[in-house]
RNA sequence: GGGGCUGUAGCUCAGUUGGUUAGAGUGCCGGUCUGUCACACCGGAGGCCGCGGGUUCGAGUCCCGUCAGCCCCGCCA
């Protein structure tokens, strides 16, 4: 490795091998930085110790050309070292260059100069290759495979076992969409990718193993985003006889170790707040506490107001609540403005806002506001408040985008630079269109407390789960599961299957359940968010070696393509609209 | 499915109110150069202005459509 040597090898004769990273050429004397993964050392070429061939193989390189080159570790003159290189103290003394093997001139560059800017990002996709020869990627991938390695042996070290499970499994009823595979040994029948391991970590418990872990690849034919890929990997776990605190607190040390690895801090316990907390405090159920500024609720105060809309929304069951900046009416009325346009696309009607001010205050809430408002809210002199009035399902997301909005328009100091978080006792269901849906899947056990109104007021049921959040970012996803078959089948027919449907698509799991099932619970953590998290990269991509456009192609190797017609027929597979399936990605060498 | 931003030389970008022959830096090619390290200097090649249509005497520039990349909403049990 080129970037381990150092001035303790001088004198050392070897051979080293690399790739050419940029070439100086002084006429009689000239300078190849060689690259190999562990960085850059530089060869020199000159009359006084390489060999005429030497000489000429030099001058005929170019860039990213593979070379061998023979010859000698040497102090550089007291005056030509670089004290901003590794190995800057030191070169390589050519005797003799071979080209291993000639690169074409680079479409995209693999130097980067300290002001160039990244190519666009379609072409680092498209010459993938070349993007992941740029150290800032290559040191993400090795970190991103430390991580990976520290959970393994964490997890081994605590009694888990890794099992893994099929690629190709049964499509899922609910959820995302699947990614489904055609069956050639069964035309017209299908499997599909698996969302997650879920079902199956499930049926492991019933099988025994009651520590089940897997680095487990996870498919969900969706749409992306800087954070959602269609394919993403997930720290899967599973265990036996376990309370949420037995879960929590093993993934607390996962954390505290792999955050180590990565210089990030995290000091377990972490913070917890309930779901109804964390909506209540924050209007989000993964809120950054990074950030201290909390909402609040002036429902009483506003009780006695003249203003109509206020009074009409209290009245019908809504809640006027609010943030409070100290120091924020220096935003301008446009930040204002801009902050009211958060609101909106949040799903608020609007947002009202005062600022204090030695004469009363100013703004459309203003008018609204007496003395006792003033005070009920703890707004003064050049205070601002940003209110919300409505149901708490239109306030709670309003308010949380415009708190996000307004921390970085008022440019708020950070109270933690790490912010770790546990969100527990989700709501089990939520409402649509006049049904139930499980609001994570449907194997979450309600809470014990909750159980006996299950049937007549489901909605108001808490579940045994838990969500792992760092610095506003959803890290992982767990809870206890149902392990009595009876109860799993109430959920089911509260989701609104049928009997048949239950039997048909969840009856292997059932029928595991009534084998004699362990209670049991456990996680997923996002692996490819705690990787970016934890660098802070901005998108997904950065820590994914071959990742997905956002529309889901991969543009290196040209993936989906059309397939041929045969191919179809031996699947039993007609195309509805063949020409529609035609266009768009061609295979990129088409010889 | 919807909204927004971007698309000009291999790469990163500039291009005025629509007006002559579309520029810069870098890379590439040729040359000079013995201590460079974004080497320096001299010379050169390199353009379907994403694609299609329209408006206009005239379009890189305006309009419509479309493709690609990115961001967001929906979606993501």
């Amino acid at each position: 490795m080129l970037a381990t040597l150092d001035a303790s090898n001088a004198g050392d004769a070897c051979t080293l091998v690399g790739w050419v990273h940029r070439r100086r050429d002084l006429g009689g004397l000239l300078f190849l930085d060689l690259r190999d993964r562990s960085g850059i050392l530089q060869v020199s070429v000159g009359p006084a110790w390489s060999s005429a061939e030497g000489l000429a193989a030099a001058q005929g390189l170019g860039a990213e050309d593979v070379v061998r080159v023979r010859g000698e570790i040497a102090l550089r003159p007291e005056e030509a070292r670089n004290p901003e290189m590794a190995t800057g103290d030191i070169e390589f003394r050519a005797h003799d260059i071979e080209l291993l093997n000639r690169a074409a001139t680079p479409p995209i560059p693999v130097f980067r100069g300290p002001e160039d800017e990244l190519p666009g990002e379609d072409l680092r996709l498209r010459y993938r290759n070349l993007d992941l020869r740029r150290r800032e990627l290559q040191e993400n991938l090795i970190l991103r495979h430390r991580l990976i390695l520290t959970a393994r042996n964490y997890f081994d070290r605590i009694g888990f076992v890794e099992v893994e499970t099929p690629i190709l499994t049964k499509p899922t009823p609910e959820g995302a969409r699947d990614y489904l595979v055609p069956s050639r040994v069964h035309p017209g029948e299908f499997y599909a990718l698996p969302q997650s391991p879920q079902i199956y970590k499930q049926i492991l418990m019933t099988a025994g193993f009651d520590r089940y872990v897997q680095i487990a690849r996870c498919f969900r034919d969706e749409d992306l985003r800087a954070d959602r890929q269609p394919e993403f990997t997930q720290i899967d776990l599973e265990a036996s006889f376990v309370e949420p605190d037995d879960i929590l607190a093993w993934i607390e040390g996962l954390m505290a170790e792999m955050a180590a690895v990565a210089g990030v801090e995290a000091h377990p316990p972490f913070a917890r707040l309930t779901w109804a907390e964390a909506m209540e405090r924050y209007g989000s159920d993964r809120p950054d506490l990074r950030w201290d500024l909390e909402l609040h609720d002036w429902t009483a105060a506003f009780s006695d107001t003249d203003a109509e809309i206020l009074q009409s929304i209290i009245g019908s069951g809504g809640r006027v609540r609010g943030l409070r900046l100290a120091g924020g009416a220096r935003l301008s009325r446009r930040q204002i403005e801009e902050l009211e346009g958060v609101a909106r696309k949040a799903g608020a009607p609007g947002l009202l806002w005062a600022k204090g001010s030695a004469e009363g205050g100013s703004g459309p809430l203003a008018r609204w506001m007496g003395p006792g408002h003033w005070d009920a809210t703890g707004a003064g002199e050049g205070d601002l408040l940003l209110v919300a009035a409505g149901p708490d399902g239109m306030t709670s997301p309003a308010l949380s985008a415009v708190r996000g909005a307004v921390i970085r328009a008022l440019e708020l100091p950070k109270v933690r630079e790490h912010a770790w978080l546990w969100v527990l006792d989700f709501p089990l269901f939520e409402e649509a269109d006049g049904r139930l849906y499980a609001n994570h899947h449907p194997f979450v056990l309600p809470h014990p407390d909750d159980l006996d109104r299950l049937e007549f007021d489901p909605l108001s049921v808490r579940g045994l789960a838990y969500d792992l959040v760092y610095n506003g970012s959803e890290l992982g996803s767990g809870s206890l599961r149902v392990h009595d078959p009876a109860l799993q089948r109430t959920i089911l027919s509260l989701l609104g299957l049928s009997a048949e449907e239950t039997e048909q698509k969840f009856g292997f799991l059932l029928e595991a359940l009534a084998s004699g099932a362990p209670p049991h619970g456990g996680i997923a953590l996002g692996m490819d968010r705690i990787v970016k998290d934890f660098l802070g990269a901005p998108s997904l991509r950065d820590v994914i070696a071959f990742p997905k456009t956002t529309a889901a192609r991969a543009t290196f190797e040209g993936a989906p393509v059309p397939v041929a017609e045969g191919d179809l027929a031996d699947l039993g597979i007609g195309l509805r609209e063949p020409t529609g399936a035609l266009k768009g990605a061609e295979p990129r060498d088409p010889e």
